[in-house]
DNA sequence: TTAATGTCTCTAGCAACTATAGCTTCAAGG
DNA sequence: CCTTGAAGCTATAGTTGCTAGAGACATTAA
């Protein structure tokens, strides 16, 4: 049995967001010792483990507690499970796309720097002005007038 | 002079976006009708689309601050814009890099669910052991034990 | 035994918004 | 002129995923 200290070494996650998942309920109520401090089994910290390398991965805790209740009854088809991963690789992909373009334009943006005066900073020029912006990253939710 | 509606469909921010800026100052406090409405002229329109194109970019707000403060000095050298561009740039050449990884780890679970059942998921299975990882995603602030 | 470290609960804070409630103002149609 | 509906106002609370602090109790090593 592990305290929560050394579970939190061993999975590489902090002691408050051991307890922070526990309030949140994605990991059970932990056994307690005779002076009422938490214990862990090595099933409790696979599944830490699991959560932190999902976490990792950017799944929300939403989906990890989803992914959860499906690893609990393991008798289902993985089709839930093979959603959740493939809606995580799009958003995945999405990001990478957007960074992507994000890099270029700083890039240019630190480039163009001559090192003058602010008035003349390609800097701070071209954040003020979207039409100087080869790439187009627009937020999906964001529908206003272009 | 523009309503608030407007100008968020102008610069492409919501309207309780524009109220939030404007309450943790880095929007000034807008002029009113008489009626008590908030009106906003051209200068107030390119602040605003200056910060939506610099939170695109992945600028924080407190970096938007500053940078806003250099551009209301324009007398000044850009070297302090051009650092702020080169910590951002940095940040994202990191998060790319992170992303990247986790794009091909996310692409092996996806293709390795062979649509049988969860016990037998690469999904669960992966995101369950750590080990398996090819690559390492570590965060920077987590130093706990490999 | 004592000191240091670890753990406990509880509350509040962070970024960057978003949503809700209950009101007032404004613009257009009849 | 009046009404109706959209858009605006303030204020508060919620979101996600933690993190930090206070003040008390438990455990361990010297």
């Amino acid at each position: 049995m592990l305290t929560i200290g050394k579970l939190g070494a061993q999975a590489g996650v902090k002691v408050p967001t051991i307890r922070y998942y526990e309030q949140i309920g994605i990991l059970p109520e932990a056994e307690r010792s005779a002076g009422n401090q938490r214990l862990y089994s090595r099933k409790a910290l696979e599944r830490l483990a699991f959560i932190r390398h999902a976490r990792d991965l950017g799944f929300t805790l939403e989906a990890i507690r989803d992914l959860l209740s499906l690893s609990d009854n393991p008798d289902q088809s993985c089709a839930a499970a093979d959603a959740i991963a493939k809606a995580q690789l799009a958003e995945v992909e999405s990001r990478l796309a957007r960074l992507t373009a994000l890099k270029a334009e700083l890039e240019r943006m630190v480039v163009q720097c001559a090192g003058g005066r602010i008035a003349d900073c390609r800097v701070i020029e071209v954040l003020g002005d979207h039409s100087l912006c080869t790439t187009d990253h627009r937020h999906p939710e964001s529908e206003a007038s272009a």
